[in-house]
DNA sequence: AATGAATGAGTCTTCATTCAT
DNA sequence: GATGAATGAAGACTCATTCAT
C-alpha cells in the first residue's frame, strides 16, 4: 500500500523483533507472577505494544507459554556442549572450569528464569516438562557424567555411582537459579546463594575433593545402598 | 439414623477436623496447579464440603495460602532439632544420620511440598517468604551449620567455608522435594532423584569425604573464596 | 417436656417479647442500611438471638419487613385520631396544638422511622406502600383537612385549596422525619432540622398566618392554577 | 454495512456517550429498587451494553454511584443560581416565580431522583452526604433565604426566623421529589403530589401570605421560639 | 499491521435459608 | 425452642479473546 523502497527497513526490523520483545516481556512476567497470574494485557504492555498485538503473534496465552520456553532456553543449550569441547588435562579441573563459566553465564542470563517457570508450570503443561527433560536435563546430565565417568575411568577419581555424583553437583546450581527468581527476588537474601561463582567454586572444591582417588568412603557406612 | 450414644460429638468433631482438612486439600492443589490457578471451589470439593464452608473457615484464598504454610511446616519444623539432641560419636557420622533421617522424613511428608509452594508464591506474597526464611531456612541453617563447625573444630574436618558446605549439603535435599511435586509429578521421574534415602547416602558420603581432615583443595585453587 | 408449674413465667415472657425485639431490631437496621443490604443474621444479632431463631419467628426476611412495617405503625396510628376528639376552641389554635403534640411525638418515635422505610423500599414490595397509603396517609389526610375544612366553614380561615393546604402543612413534618434517619443520622445537622418543636411552631405559625381570613392571595396571581 | 463517509467516529461517539448512558441507567435502576438490590448486569443491560463494558468506564459499582449523584446534580445545581439573576419586582413575586419555574424544571428532570437516591444511600455512603450538603442543600437554602431576608429588609415581609421559612417553602418541594420516585411510581397517586405546577403556585401563595408584613402571629402563640 | 472497545465465561465471595443437634 | 454449621444460588468483578476501525 506504501511505497515499499525505504520503509520497510525500519518498520521491519520492529517487526521481527516483537516476537522475541513479547517473549522476554512474558518471560519476566511468568516468573514473576505465575503464568495463571499474569494478565496478557501486561505482557503486552511490558513489550510496548497493546494487547491485540499480542494476538498477532501468538494465537493464545498457552502458546505464548510454550513459545518463551522453547526460544528461551535455545540460546544457551547448546553452549555447555561448546565447553566441553576444549577438554584439556585433568578431569576435575576441567569439570571445576566447566561449571564455573557454565553456570555463572546460566545463573546471569535470562535462562535461569526458565528453571523456576519449569518446575511452576510442568504439572498444569505437561508438554513444557516433555521439552525440558530432552532438551534440557538428559544433555546437561550426559555431558556431567560423561565428565565424571572419565576421571574415574583415568583413575583421577574413586570409584562412585555416576548418576548420584552428577546430582550432588548440579542440584545446588540449579537451586541456585530457583532461588534467584523466589526468595531472593524478594529481597530475602543468604550471601553465599547470591555470589554464584564464589559458591561455584567452593562447592566444585568440596566436591572434587570428595571424589578424589585413593580415598575410601567418608563415613563409617558403605558408599552403596 | 446414627447410635445416640457418640452422637454428640459427631457434629463437634467434624467442626474441629475441618480446618485441617481443608488445610490437606489447598496445600495439594496450591502445589499441583499453583495458588492462582486453584479454584477455591476445587479445594471445597477436596474436602468433602461445599463452597461455602470454606468461607466458613479462612476468610479468603489468601488467608488459606498463609495457613496452609504456617500449619503445615508447624509439624515438621522442631522435627530437625531434636534429632540434633541425640548427639554422640564423630560429627561426620552425625551429620550422614541427621541427614538422611530428617530429610526421608521431609521428603515423604507434606512438607516437602512446601518447599514448592514458597517457591512458587513469594513473589506474590511476600510474607510467605519472611515466614519461611525466619522459621524454617534459619533455623535449618544454623543446625547444620553448627554440626560443621563442630566438625572443623574438634579436627574432624579441614578447614572450608561453613556456610558454603551447608547449601552444599542441604540445597539438593531441597531441589529433591522440589522435583517431587513438579518433574517427577508429571511421570519425568529420574530414578536418583525419587530415591531419597539411597542418593542422601551417597551425596552424604562424597561431602564428608570432600570435608576429610588432612586434604587440601582438591583443585588448584584456593579453597578460600 | 419440663414441669409446667413455674418455668413458662420467664421463658413465656422472653418468648412473648422475641417478636417485637426482632422487629425493633429489624427496623433500625432495615433503616439505617436498607433492606437489600441488611444481613438477617445482623438482625438476629442486634435482637441478642442467633440466626435460626429469627426463622421461628418470620418464615422469610420478607416477611420480616412487612411485620416491621405493620406493627410499628399499629403503635401511633391511631394517636393522632384521639388528638382530635379533643376539639375545642378555635381551629387555628387546634391545627396548632395537634400538629405540635403528634409531630414531635411520632418524630421521637420509632415510627418517624417507617417513613423512610416505606420510601426507600414500596418500589420493590408494593404491598406496603396499599397497606401506609390505606393506614396511614388517607386517615392523617382526612384528619388534618377536616380541621382545615372547618376553619373555612367557620370563617376563620379564608377559602382556600384544602388538599394543598393539608400538603403545605404535613409534607415538612415527613420530610423531618426522613431527614432524621438520612442526612441527620450521618452528622449532617441542620439546627432547624434537628428541632422539631420549634420548627412545627414556627412553621404553623406561618401557616396558619397565610390562612387568616380577611386576606387575599399574597402575590399577584390568583391562587387557582 | 453502514456508509464510510460518518464511519471513522462512530465508534468514538459510543466510546464518549458510554458513561452518560450508564449513569443514567444507574440513576434509573439505583432509583427504583435502591442501590444494593440493583445487580451492575442490569445497569449494564439497560445501558445496553455487556458486563464488562460497565466496569470499562467505572472500577466498581460503589464508584458509579458516585458518579450518578456528581454528574446528575452538576446539570442542575447552576440553574437556580442563574433564575436568581433576574431579580426585579417585588420579592414576593420573584419567589414564587422562582420557585415555581426552578421546581417544576428540578421536578421533571432527573435531579429530582437523586434526592431519593442520597436520603436511600447516606448511611452506607456519607461522602454522598458530604456533597450533596455543600453543593445543594447549602446554595439552595443561601439562595432562597437572601430573598426572604431582603423581603424583611424591605418591609414586604414581615420579621420571621427566616431559616424556618426557607424549610417551610422547601421542605414540601422536596418531599414532592421524594414521593414522585417512590409512592407514585407505584401508582399510589395522590393528585395534588403529581401535579407540581399546581401545588407549588397554592403553596407559595398560602407562605407568602404568611409572611405579608403587617400582620402579627397567627396563632395565640409569639412567632419567636 | 496495530489498536483498544467490547464481550461473556469464569472466579471469588456473600448470605438467605435449612436442619441436625 | 434455640443454635450455628452447612449449603448453594446469586452477584461483583476479571480477563482471555475477538473484531471493527
Amino acid at each position: 500500500m506504501s511505497a515499499p523502497s525505504s520503509a520497510p527497513t525500519l518498520r521491519q526490523r520492529r517487526k521481527d523483533a516483537r516476537p522475541t520483545e513479547l517473549i522476554d516481556a512474558a518471560l519476566a512476567l511468568f516468573v514473576e507472577k505465575g503464568f495463571a497470574a499474569t494478565r496478557s494485557e501486561e505482557v503486552a504492555a511490558r513489550a510496548g505494544v497493546s494487547k491485540g498485538t499480542l494476538y498477532l503473534y501468538f494465537p493464545s496465552k498457552e502458546e505464548l507459554l510454550k513459545a518463551v520456553i522453547r526460544h528461551t532456553l535455545m540460546a544457551d543449550i547448546a553452549r555447555g556442549a561448546e565447553r566441553l569441547a576444549q577438554e584439556s588435562g585433568p578431569t576435575g579441573q576441567l569439570l571445576a572450569e566447566l561449571m564455573t563459566e557454565w553456570w555463572v553465564t546460566v545463573y546471569e542470563s535470562p535462562s535461569s528464569a526458565i528453571f523456576k517457570l519449569v518446575m511452576t508450570e510442568v504439572r498444569n503443561f505437561p508438554e513444557i516438562g516433555e521439552f525440558y527433560l530432552h532438551e534440557v536435563v538428559e544433555p546437561g546430565h550426559v555431558l556431567i557424567g560423561t565428565l565424571v565417568q572419565r576421571g574415574i575411568d583415568r583413575g583421577e577419581f574413586r570409584p562412585v555411582d555416576v548418576d548420584s555424583v552428577v546430582h550432588s553437583i548440579v542440584l545446588p546450581m540449579v537451586m541456585l537459579c530457583l532461588h534467584k527468581h523466589s526468595m531472593a527476588a524478594c529481597g530475602f537474601i543468604e550471601p553465599h546463594l547470591t555470589q554464584p561463582a564464589q559458591f561455584v567454586r567452593q562447592h566444585m572444591d568440596l566436591i572434587l575433593n570428595g571424589l578424589r582417588a585413593g580415598a575410601g568412603g567418608a563415613s563409617s557406612e558403605a558408599p552403596a545402598a
